[in-house]
DNA sequence: CCCTTTTTGTGAAAACTATCACATAAAAAG
DNA sequence: CTTTTTATGTGATAGTTTTCACAAAAAGGG
């Protein structure tokens, strides 16, 4: 399975935008106001307050009239429909660079993230890398299983993630993040969410040559 | 400036599924064979074969009618639609294990992207890492001038983002791609892709609680 | 209490994207 | 040479997402 393609009638592309309207949000709260407006969250991540408005629409979430939306409710209610629950535990299979990386990242435990531990076959990656332990790929699926973890992060060569991904979904994932550039299948249902960094770089040098040598005309 | 809405019609989505052409075509080249169809095309990414022949049909790509396309032929347009020259150089801001992670990333220079050079604030970080040589983050100005970089990649903190972009937009580059979590504004015309690491993982997570909590319903 | 200002909430319209379905061409088979 | 098979190319259709525009509610001033 790939990314469902819907759920219950929702607006796929809003779901990225409910999880940084909620960063704002917090940054917001930390700054001492409880209370904001649609066309502040919208510029704060570059969209409309049309887009914003329409978003929480959609959701049924409602504010005040004049009055804007009040910051701490708000915020209760995007992480209810993200089911951002404290105690979401993640593992990584793959510890190079990016996997470390990953492992680093400030900001998973602030939204109740929690990167449990990585995997990999190199013997010199394991033990403690940063924040996390890693233990040999071996213990991969029995990790999974015993510690019912649901969401794993594929950092491992395109040839190996076919097979650390069956690794993962015979031990019980449920969803995965894909950093490999090549398309996989799981075995199960497992939901899939490719991240290709080369085709985002990619993506950014055709708008840059595009405007460029064509002059916005190709 | 963020991404342009618009280069002459194309659809937007197709880009990215353009590069993954690119990508499969080289695989498939590789292993000896000058003949694909628009159905092995899909399935490599994941999509439908209509899909794949609409995306061409856009571009005024034309196959044999029963026989496919050559495999050499269309690499050869692709690339020259995505504008991929040898020699497109890269430049990094930020050489923690994501900057890094980058400057190892195995495909790019296959794509003919060469990531130059890396800069960083911290000395510690200076001198090479990997495989390019890191600078002091105070050169990355001149460098980029200099060397007439058109692409930089951002790789730094979110509170030093912006600052960063300033100093890379005076340098001349006209494309960026931001992993910092936040909203930048260019003084100058620069197209900025984001990529937003937590995002893309909580987006998962959304798909994974939904499905489970919610059996699919909410 | 009424008028003005401001900001929400949302149908309707527009824009964009993906899917369908089938005519068309080419190859292969008989 | 005719028939059958197979895969493309694309107009039409369906579906999704964003934008528009404006009524309605709330707040404040006089």
């Amino acid at each position: 399975m790939n990314l469902p393609q819907k759920i219950a009638g929702v607006n796929k592309n809003s779901i990225p935008r409910l999880v940084q309207y909620k960063y704002v949000l917090k940054k917001v709260l930390a700054s001492g106001s409880d209370r904001v407006y649609s066309n502040e969250l919208a510029d704060a991540i570059g969209i409309t307050a049309a887009q914003v408005r329409k978003d929480f629409s959609l959701f049924g979430i409602m504010g005040n009239k004049r009055g804007g939306y009040s910051v701490s409710d708000l915020l209760g209610i995007i992480q209810r429909i993200l089911g951002s629950q404290p105690g979401q535990d993640v593992i990584i299979a793959g510890m190079g660079h990016l996997g470390i990386a990953l492992s680093n990242y400030k900001g998973f435990e602030k939204e109740g993230i929690c990167i449990r531990a990585g995997f990999d076959i190199d013997p010199v990656k394991c033990g403690v890398q940063g924040n996390i332990p890693v233990y040999p790929f071996s213990e991969c699926e029995g990790y999974i299983s015993n510690r019912n973890i649901k969401v794993g992060i594929l950092a491992v060569p395109a040839d190996a993630a076919q097979l650390v991904l069956d690794v993962m979904v015979r031990g019980g994932v449920e969803g995965v993040l894909n950093f490999a550039p090549v398309h996989l299948m799981a075995q199960r249902s497992c939901v899939i969410h490719d991240v290709n960094l080369g085709v985002e770089l990619e993506f950014l040098l055709y708008f840059v040559n595009a405007l460029n040598n064509r002059g916005g005309k190709a």
